[in-house]
DNA sequence: AGCGTCATGTATAACGTTGCAAAACTTGAG
DNA sequence: CTCAAGTTTTGCAACGTTATACATGACGCT
């Protein structure tokens, strides 16, 4: 009962009870007995008021409760103070975990971030970023996997976008990612080094687009810069990016009669479903296939084998798109940029040791 | 360049090249030769206006690509559009599945959902559910963990709150759980009828508010239903509800001397948590120990060892938790009601047969 | 003393929308 | 042909805020 809706038809009069009325800037001008700018001057910290003058109105400030009205503010200025950050999953942790690094930052710059998903869908990414599903946003911070480039170019729209993520465009937004190509080719770097020669890699992505294509390529330039073949039947693509997505693609490759010594997967869930498969089937982890994974998620640090993985620095790439969406609205911010976000290999049990096949001899 | 932020100083000229100005009620009206209410009844479909009219100046709405101001619209009517979701951490799986249902709800319901994370700390959840951080919104829905009875007693807003989880408050609001004790008896039970003697429970919260007490609640009243002796050194107490802390209470409860034949848990990162530790120590899952987690993640149902868990219908909570709140807002809604979501116990590996030791003399 | 300069406070006009009530039309009955 | 009773359209005010430009007064410098 207490807090149910209720609203004086008086608007002006002071809280009480616990009950809320909507104090305007009138009101506290009221109160105050100043001019309502002046009473604005003070709650947007105006260098030019009294001291005396700011604490007489700060007093009625207080007295009254007020809390400006977000609605009008940005009517008349043209901010909300909300960004959106669009993401493809908020299933697989390496997105959700991201999602709270950017909330933080924003929060930090007192932004305040709304939150949508796209299944990774076209469709939706396109609706996404032209702004018709969130209309009230100063920016947007979207990490695309289907979208074109086409899609982005004719985005008529002065929303500033900032894009995350392993698609690569060409087009003039400011965009985030760690160095997919470099990471994908030290995590089979690894793999080599430890003597595996065949490595297989999962989660090419079905469809025109390819948004693996960087990991792909970073797998295909290790192993032939290692003298490998880079042999194009053990990429097994898959519709989606999710556990069961990484089973699938595992036991595709099995049944095709190959029995790599390695896999890399697109992703950890990928590489965990494909881990659950290698155990149901009676393959040892890492003996006799290593499993690298990316994204570096928390679940990967559980399993009966833990997993390697390549680690984006989750809380860097969520910083920075805050920063950028927030330069680019200030008109600060050169050229859009493509910035590089930290990674590192964190290596663990799915890549212990050498493999116990190719070496039997050394037993 | 194509789009950078572009303004004329003229406002209501036609869009071209793909740049956008704001064109707005006015500009229509002056391309159509009509007033300003006119349009706007168009756009809102008010029900007395001659076809004719509304065609023409339907003409030039699309010919200007007219996108009304929410601004404005909220400034006038006082409404948003925007309802926020607070939840405690959004790496936790269930509350990122929970966060996209939600999400997909209010998107029905033409609704965008402001996310916000609070750590499941008091302090964060308080200033959220007084709406210091998000105040551009028509409700809200929050998932609280430490938050207090009088926390929420004098809530002085306006702004509708719909409560997620297993806190129960003796308070009028809406409130949407699934029957928490019920369903950790039902787990217990399942882990009974196993032939599990020693069943204990791990993720009881430490500290005076104690989240979890439902569950612990079930745990014991099913035990004691059963004639089984509740243990409280089998309770294991944690500072969060990650993997790790499942690993340490697992830990915890083998390093004093216990050897129970089954862990409930509060809910599956942390049976997840405490599986890995088994495996450590060479204890199997399910023959040494069952376990059973709660929430049915994914990830649940990839590990070596599949987890049994219950499922608590996350679509169903999502729906009507942005019901609820719709509900509140338009004034329809009856008593602030406690609304109880279905949940199954989902079986797999983990409690799969009955345990090795204590049945030994029938191998 | 006179003047310009600067600090401080204020009145007013937007921002784009919708509710209200009145104005301008239609229609049909008498 | 008039008038009442609609139907359709319009004008105006208001939502709460801030930008602009102006008024006031204090101060320092000739």
């Amino acid at each position: 009962m207490a807090a149910a809706r209720v609203r004086t038809g008086q608007p002006g009069r002071a809280a009480h009870e616990g009950i809320v009325v909507r104090v305007s800037l009138k009101d506290v001008a009221a109160h105050a007995g100043v001019s309502i700018k002046t009473v604005s001057n003070v709650v947007n910290n105006y260098q030019h008021v009294t001291p005396a003058m700011r604490e007489r109105v700060q007093r009625s400030l207080d007295t009254l409760g007020y809390r400006p009205n977000l609605a009008a503010r940005h009517l008349r200025k043209g901010r909300t103070g909300i960004i959106a950050l669009a993401l493809p999953e908020l299933g697989n942790p390496y997105f959700a975990e991201l999602a709270a690094s950017v909330i933080d930052a924003a929060s930090e710059h007192d932004y305040i971030v709304l939150l949508d998903h796209t299944g990774g869908m076209r469709e939706q990414e396109l609706l996404v970023s032209q702004g018709f599903r969130a209309r009230v946003i100063d920016g947007l911070i979207l990490s695309p996997i289907e979208l074109e480039t086409e899609d982005l170019r004719d985005r008529a729209h002065d929303v500033p976008l900032v894009l995350l993520g392993e698609r690569d465009y060409d087009l003039p937004y400011d965009h985030i990612a760690i160095d997919n190509v470099a990471a994908a080719r030290a995590a089979v770097r690894h793999l080599i080094a430890l003597g595996r020669r065949e490595v297989a890699f999962i989660g090419a992505r079905r469809g025109r687009s390819e948004p693996a294509q960087l990991r792909v390529r970073g797998w295909r330039e290790e192993l032939t810069a290692a003298g490998l073949p880079a042999d194009e039947k053990l990429v097994a693509a898959t519709d989606g990016w999710g556990h069961a997505d990484g089973a699938l693609a595992m036991n595709h490759i099995l049944d095709s009669g190959r029995r790599p010594d390695a896999v890399f997967a697109y992703n950890d869930p990928m590489a965990i479903g494909a881990m659950r498969v290698l155990h149901e089937r009676g393959l040892r982890v890492p003996e006799d296939i290593a499993v690298v994974g990316f994204d570096d998620v928390i679940e990967g640090r559980f399993g009966a084998v833990t997993l390697t993985s390549v680690s984006p620095d989750k809380a860097a790439i969520g910083r920075l798109a805050v920063e950028s969406v927030l330069a680019r609205l200030d008109d600060r911010a050169p050229e859009p940029r493509r910035i590089r976000a930290d990674y590192r290999l964190v290596e663990r049990e799915s890549t212990l040791g050498r493999p116990a096949a190719g070496k039997a001899t050394d037993v």
